[in-house]
DNA sequence: ACCTATTTTTAGTCTTGCCTAAAAAATAAA
DNA sequence: TTTATTTTTTAGGCAAGACTAAAAATAGGT
């Protein structure tokens, strides 16, 4: 049995790896949990009789195959939860977090895979944050529409929802194609229609357009 | 801030006090959460010195209105998950119980209550538990329909869903009113319909039919 | 009223997960 | 290379919530 402070420190240790692959150091994850370092080599050694993570002194901490599927249960648990908050019950995206940390650490296999299908297995949450599948794998191509995308972000286009010619002629007026690099200037909250860059040109777009385009990020 | 374990005592509390109105006693305690009368007695002293209950040395413990209301709702949440487990992710009725126990001490006032509109604002949950409303107020007249009865469970007629002639003359010719007695004697699984025994003598009626008939308990 | 059985409380211990203060190891600077 | 700084670990403690064993209060039977 994985405790709740276990978990919120392999959920840690992940997000501080970069999904795994570095060793993370100790004031690291004391930074990341506000606790001191002391507390924190105090878990680690837990974690290590546990077989969750592989452990040298002054050296770091990394997951191991155990402690990183653990660690992704949860990721893909807290998402899970955000959608069902967002999509069904309503809040608003910024509302979400502190509930899901609390929803996060509910123990049940059945559970989280029917709310997955309940949800119609969503690819990414309300925060744009991709949502691994009960393999814990990550979606291959994560992408969304750049009507979610934040002010300031760059993207490149990998995709369109819609297929039909007046669109995609439309897109092509734009001068947006698959691989085109969009930056978002500024959201319009009236009507949710935005302003971007495109080859260092300014244009308009309407959220019915914007909502049709899908976007990797960076 | 309530703990975890402070809810269970609470709500253990609640249940053994039928409602709030009887004080409780240590061992009744210990039995109903599995652990010993000393940690009870611990423990109680923690609720008092957190006014969330009356205790009297040897005399037991009962519920103030602070600690009522904390044990209310964490029963209406309990109620209510079921509620979503069951109608909105299919879970078999029997299965809830433990998962829903896990999910009713996350706290969030404005997730219960937007889970409650969600569901529809539900009367009861799957096992024919009243659901308290966001007032901590259980349901007037608590009913179920007679679909929904166990079998060998007996209960009186308070109501019907339908008020169509056809409808109410057909349930006079069986010898059905509000008031009469009713006991479930078999489900039959094929078609859902029902085997039933009103004053000793057998009868047989449809799903469709025992749907609009509600039902109080005992 | 007195002795016995039951219930409840007290006293002391253990684990988890955190803390502070100090020691040890690693890193950076002179 | 030797000293100073930062990072990490060790040592010892604390609160929550459980436990066992023993003492104290209550209840029952004669």
């Amino acid at each position: 049995m994985v405790t709740l402070a276990e978990e919120n420190y392999l959920k840690a240790i992940l997000k501080l790896s970069k999904n795994g692959n570095e060793a993370v150091s100790t004031n690291a994850i004391s930074k990341e949990l506000n606790t001191k370092a002391s507390s924190v080599t105090d878990m680690i050694k837990k974690l290590t009789e546990k077989e969750l993570v592989d452990y040298q002194p002054y050296f770091g901490v990394k997951l191991n195959n155990n402690g990183y599927s653990t660690a992704i249960e949860v990721v893909r648990k807290h998402r899970l939860w955000e959608v069902f908050l967002v999509n069904k019950l309503k809040f608003q995206w910024d509302e979400v977090h502190d509930v899901a940390e609390q929803l996060e650490h509910v123990k049940s296999k059945k559970l989280t895979n029917l709310l997955d299908a309940f949800l119609g297995f969503p690819q990414h949450d309300p925060h744009g944050e991709p949502i691994p599948n009960k393999d814990g794998v990550f979606p291959k191509l994560f992408s969304i529409p750049l009507s979610e995308i934040k002010q300031n972000e760059l993207g490149s286009v990998v995709g369109v929802c819609q297929d039909n010619p007046e669109f995609l002629k439309y897109l092509d007026s734009l001068n947006i194609n698959i691989g085109t690099k969009i930056k978002v200037i500024e959201r319009i909250e009236f009507d949710s229609s935005l302003e971007i860059e495109i080859d260092k040109k300014r244009k308009h777009i309407s959220s019915e357009v914007a909502k049709n385009i899908l976007i990797k990020l960076k």
